[in-house]
DNA sequence: GTCCAAACGTGGTCT
DNA sequence: ACGTTTGGAC
């Protein structure tokens, strides 16, 4: 916005006092209280300049830990601009990538190489499924993503198979019982496979510390100095990953603000920023109150939403800006309203000049499937847009099909890659095949692709399997080969071409255009792809990587990698995500959707006042995206899960004071919303913009045309789960043993302590939670 | 045994 | 609206 002056940047006389304490602070710990928009990211990386340039610190003595790999690569480009070379030596990188390159040099340590296999989100439940089938485990009562959760905590708590067992040795619960008996055989499984899951890269590491003197010695001696960013959502594997590399010489920095953890329900523990100060006495401590991203109008609103929460330190952001627009609060009838009226209004700013790249502008939204109608929505219009985040461009089922021929020529080892791989395109191996394979392999220790080798001309399957895995054993051996010839680019073009995959994909459909596409854009972006960018710098003392190809690089890369990453900031384009993947960035214009009670904050956390917490902390992340313009809206009515769910206008935005709003509700052709309390924010008159009338009226026909079924639900109302107490006005209290039905139809069976069990349908026998 | 189509269940945020 | 599991045809 060219009316607002640029903040302060570059030049240590152009930070504040705090901001020049921290990037001046020399040894010792030291804790920086980030608020948003308070400049955390040039203290971070004007003080490794600083470091470099004014102390003489050599870049290999540092380093720097992000949450996503692009925040990494900017802060490494800022600190290239500052010095005017490459930080060569220094790492910086994520947690993950980080934990992935210790591992690989220490890899036969763990029965793993170095060209281990990183599974991801999908693979890892795959395999979670797979063992609970193998071992007969009854996926009924206990399914395979509550096994998954529950060792991921584990893991991110750094329990072992072994300590997990003795921690619940006494319980006799299903879900704790069943992972005694799944976490060691998933994770022997995962060594056989020459693998690691994502949650392995932070937790094994910290195991090789704790029994490895003296590898931790290596590390301790290198790393002299340790930065943190995002420290808040750190949990505790990398607290003590931290305290275990920072221990010789505590020069540990870490930065962060409680306000915007939002990832409690990923391990991260809050306990880490509090008890900074405990594990290290010295510390020294430094607020940044001062905003530099945010009129006071926004900056107004998130402190007033902030407000609300009990467990935080106390502080207020302050800001010297002049006051900005008021906060456009807008409410719908149906989710196409509100997108249609998004998709406008981006019309309209840039239209008029008010905004001037499309860049400029966010979309956020609480979760990835409210993504669709806004997509759907902004290209009616012609707007471009992207989505961040989303379906990863890795993960795509497509782009998944490809790579996993590339991991199992990398680690032949690598079931899962594999499944995945032999039988597509089809070549007759199906399921039995597949199971006789596993047992074959399973009895003589061996890959699933060593297994299928040795089958040769077995008895035991059809010969028209035998033949497929004949053909697909031979082709993995001969690009085995070739892989040791060319680059990956050339290997996957190779490939892609022999299995004919683009004239597969297009075939079947539009969808399959995009495919073929993406498919394409993997093969460019592997032509592209150098290896020497990604490793960033010299090894010594003794840390010297494993040979390692081109191939298991770029794999291991590709693993790491999320479409977050990908973006390309300089095409202009509008940007679609969910608040989570908002954090750390910032946009002139930002429009919040979908902000309904049940949705935002989602239903689940109604009842729990951390998760409640948590999910406003995610509302202030959200608002302090936004520079100049925030608009927050809400639709009366939305699909979800298939079906049409009511809500009203979210608590979130009812917190925030009148005097920094400025909005209007729609005109309601069709329904009242009167049982609504104080939900609907009425103030403003008629509502729509009168200028754009025409084109109002498109989106109010899309809105009426939205068809709303019988079987609506109330999305704000978290449902009755099974094991709930519950009270009833003639039968007392009881205990929920099932839930059936939807919307109006709910039934529940309920056990009585009175009259014992009873059916009952919800929306007549009116249950109330049992608080007591 | 493999493949396709229809029923089924399930649905939060991410490295 | 989606992917995964299940049933039936080849």
């Amino acid at each position: 916005m060219p009316d607002e002056p640029p903040p302060p940047r570059g030049t240590a006389h152009s930070l504040n006092p705090e901001q020049r304490f921290a990037v001046e602070h020399m040894r010792g710990p030291l804790l920086v209280l980030a608020g948003a928009g308070s400049g955390k990211t040039r203290v971070l990386t004007m003080r490794v300049a600083h470091l470099i340039k004014v102390h003489g610190v050599l870049p290999d003595r540092i380093l720097a830990a992000t949450f996503t790999n692009k925040a990494a690569g900017e802060m490494r480009e800022r600190i290239r601009t500052l010095l005017g070379h490459d930080p060569f030596g220094a790492w910086i990188g994520t947690f993950h990538s980080i934990g992935a390159r210790i591992l690989r040099r220490h890899a036969e340590q763990f029965g793993r190489s170095s060209r281990f296999t990183i599974l991801d989100a999908d693979d890892n439940l795959r395999e979670v499924k797979r063992v609970m089938k193998a071992r007969d485990v009854d996926t009924k009562l206990c399914g395979p993503s509550t096994v998954r959760r529950v060792m991921s905590d584990a893991k991110n708590r750094l329990i072992s198979p072994s300590g997990f067992r003795q921690a619940h040795r006494g319980r006799f619960d299903l879900v704790h019982r069943t992972v005694i008996d799944i976490y060691p055989a998933y994770q022997r499984s995962l060594q056989r496979q020459d693998a690691f899951d994502f949650d392995d890269l932070l937790m094994k590491p910290v195991e090789l510390f704790e029994r490895d003197p003296d590898t931790l010695g290596l590390y301790q001696r290198r790393f002299e100095f340790l930065l943190v960013d995002e420290y808040q959502d750190t949990n505790r594997a990398q607290f003590r990953f931290l305290e275990l590399v920072a221990a010789a010489h505590r020069n540990l920095m870490v930065v962060g603000d409680d306000d915007q953890s939002i990832y409690g329900w990923r391990g991260a523990d809050i306990r880490n920023i509090l008890d900074f100060e405990k594990t290290y006495p010295e510390t020294r401590v430094v607020r940044l109150e001062e905003n530099y991203r945010s009129t006071p109008t926004i900056l107004g609103a998130a402190n007033a939403a902030i407000r609300l929460n009990r467990d935080r330190k106390e502080k207020t952001l302050r800001t010297r800006r002049p006051d900005g627009w008021p906060i456009d609060i807008r409410e719908f009838r149906t989710e196409a309203g509100e997108a249609g009226w998004v998709a406008q209004r981006v019309a309209g700013l840039i239209g008029s000049r008010k905004v001037h790249h499309y860049r400029d502008i966010a979309v956020l939204y609480r979760t990835n499937a409210q993504s669709r109608v806004l997509e759907d929505a902004l290209r009616d219009l012609s707007i471009p847009y992207h989505i961040a985040g989303g379906l990863r461009f890795y993960e795509r089922r497509e782009i998944k099909d490809v790579l996993a021929y590339l991991r199992l020529l990398s680690n032949p080892r690598d079931d899962s890659a594999f499944r995945r791989a032999v039988n597509y395109p089809r070549r007759g191996v199906g399921a039995r095949t597949l199971e006789w394979l596993g047992r074959q392999a399973e009895e003589e220790n061996l890959g699933l692709l060593e297994a299928a080798v040795r089958a040769g001309p077995a008895g035991r399957i059809s010969a028209s399997a035998a033949r497929g895995l004949r053909r697909f054993t031979a082709l993995v051996a001969r690009y085995s080969e070739r892989a040791c010839e060319v680059g990956v680019g050339v290997l996957i073009r190779e490939l892609v071409g022999e299995l004919d995959l683009l004239a597969l994909l297009r075939s079947d459909g539009p969808e399959g255009m995009d495919r073929a596409n993406n498919v394409n854009e993997l093969v460019s972006g592997a032509t592209q792809f150098d290896a020497r960018d990604r490793d960033g710098g010299d090894e010594r003392e003794g840390l010297t990587a494993d040979h390692l190809t081109e191939l298991d690089l770029f794999l291991q890369q590709a693993a790491l990698f999320s479409e977050l990453d990908r973006h390309d900031p300089d095409a202009d384009l509008v940007t679609l995500m969910t608040v989570h993947n908002a954090k750390g960035l910032e946009f002139p214009c930002v429009f919040m959707t979908g902000l309904e009670d049940g949705l935002f904050p989602l239903s689940r956390s109604l009842d729990d006042r951390d998760s409640l917490e948590e999910e406003r902390r995610l509302f202030y992340v959200g608002i302090t995206r936004a520079e100049h313009r925030l608009s927050l809206s809400w639709a009366g009515s939305r699909m979800r899960a298939g079906r049409r769910m009511v809500g009203r206008c979210s608590r979130f935005v009812r917190a925030i004071p009148a005097r920094l709003t400025r909005g209007d509700s729609i005109p309601d052709p069709g329904r009242r919303h009167s049982g609504w309390g104080s939900g609907g924010r009425r103030r403003g008159s008629s509502g729509w913009p009168a200028r754009r009338g025409g084109r109002a009226g498109d989106t109010r026909q899309r809105d009426r045309a939205a068809p709303v079924g019988e079987e609506e639900m109330n999305q704000d109302l978290a449902p009755l789960t099974k094991g709930e107490r519950v009270l009833h006005r003639t039968f007392g209290s009881g205990t929920v043993l099932g839930v059936s039905g939807y919307g109006r139809d709910v039934r529940v069976m309920v056990d009585f302590d009175s009259v014992g069990q009873r059916k009952l349908v919800a929306r007549i026998a009116r249950l109330e939670r049992d608080v007591s």
